[in-house]
DNA sequence: TCATTGCGGACACATAGCATCCGATTTAAA
DNA sequence: TTTAAATCGGATGCTATGTGTCCGCAATGA
């Protein structure tokens, strides 16, 4: 099992969007370009961040896409829902009913397996909700001294 | 994202190896058949739990396949790992390095959303490691009366 | 009006999972 | 000693999903 990669970008781009002023808009043009990604691909991954509502977007000239909560609002969760999917996971192919030894009576209530699985969904859930774009952003800026933050604020002037 | 089926196919293949004597044998015939899974397919997945250390092959003619370990020593984790593979599921491609804003000096630490990934999958691993074969055996037991119980006794004899 | 931008679908390609088959090897039983 | 049963490992084909591109349409501000 592997993550898609398109989770990892469109959480970069959502800690880009967290840099846009109020009111403003970022093109997935502009967006690809920061992250050196094919802006083609990057365009779907933000409409998948759109329909999930992490992001708002506007159409037409001038136009782009926007963050649709404040950062501390939208988790790494969000995210990963909104480009994978929602479903669990792990999904239960009930292959406890088939087979030569199955009882006649299905009384099937939740498989012991299956659950298992979904309770570890759900911390994984639980730790993934727990980490913000805010945060994201606060620790991407420690890693940059005073030179590179002032020089990512141009060219963001420069792109809007 | 989406969990191989294997991994199902692989868990409830110990819960059935867990009924088994102490130095018996199930072919990986007789485990599919109880399972009414494709025989060949399923060889493949009990090739991968021996690999890793799950339960023990015994090759020529009686043999078959045994718990490794006491199934209460067996976690839905070890066999989540045996088929999926050990690595973690996020992978970071180090996208902040790439794009005209990067910093000229590297400086890289840990990431922070590679890290909050990787904390998530930390949780999932605690999660799914407290839950035992043993534990599953169990529960399904209580699904089954002792009609259904004896039934499977007679076929794991006869399967022997 | 016109350039810019998102939206949605269609398309091609690569990779991984699913499933089967076969020969080689090992081992217990006949 | 021979034979049948069983795993092991690789090769193969099929399908589903992810990756990436392209194009026409709709919307919107200059
Ligand atoms: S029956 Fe197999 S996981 Fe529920
Ligand atoms: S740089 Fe993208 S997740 Fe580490």
């Amino acid at each position: 099992m592997k993550i898609s990669e398109g989770v990892e970008w469109a959480a970069h781009a959502c800690a880009l969007l967290a840099a846009v002023p109020e009111g403003g808009a970022l093109s997935a043009g502009a967006i690809a370009a920061f992250n050196d990604l094919p802006k083609a691909y990057m365009a779907k991954h933000l409409q998948a961040l759109a329909k999930a509502g992490v992001v708002v977007s506007v159409r037409g000239a001038q136009g782009g896409y926007r963050l649709a909560r404040p950062p501390a609002e939208i988790s790494l969760w969000d995210v990963r829902r909104a480009i994978e999917g929602p479903g669990p996971d792990f999904h239960c192919a009930n292959i406890r009913l088939k087979g030569p030894c199955v009882a006649p009576k299905p009384s099937s209530g939740p498989c012991a397996i299956a659950h298992a699985f979904w309770e570890a969904e759900r911390a994984y859930q639980a730790a993934l909700g727990s980490m913000t774009i805010a945060d994201v952003v606060v620790q991407a800026a420690r890693e940059q001294d005073a030179e590179g933050l002032s020089r990512i604020a141009a060219w963001l002037r420069a792109a809007l």
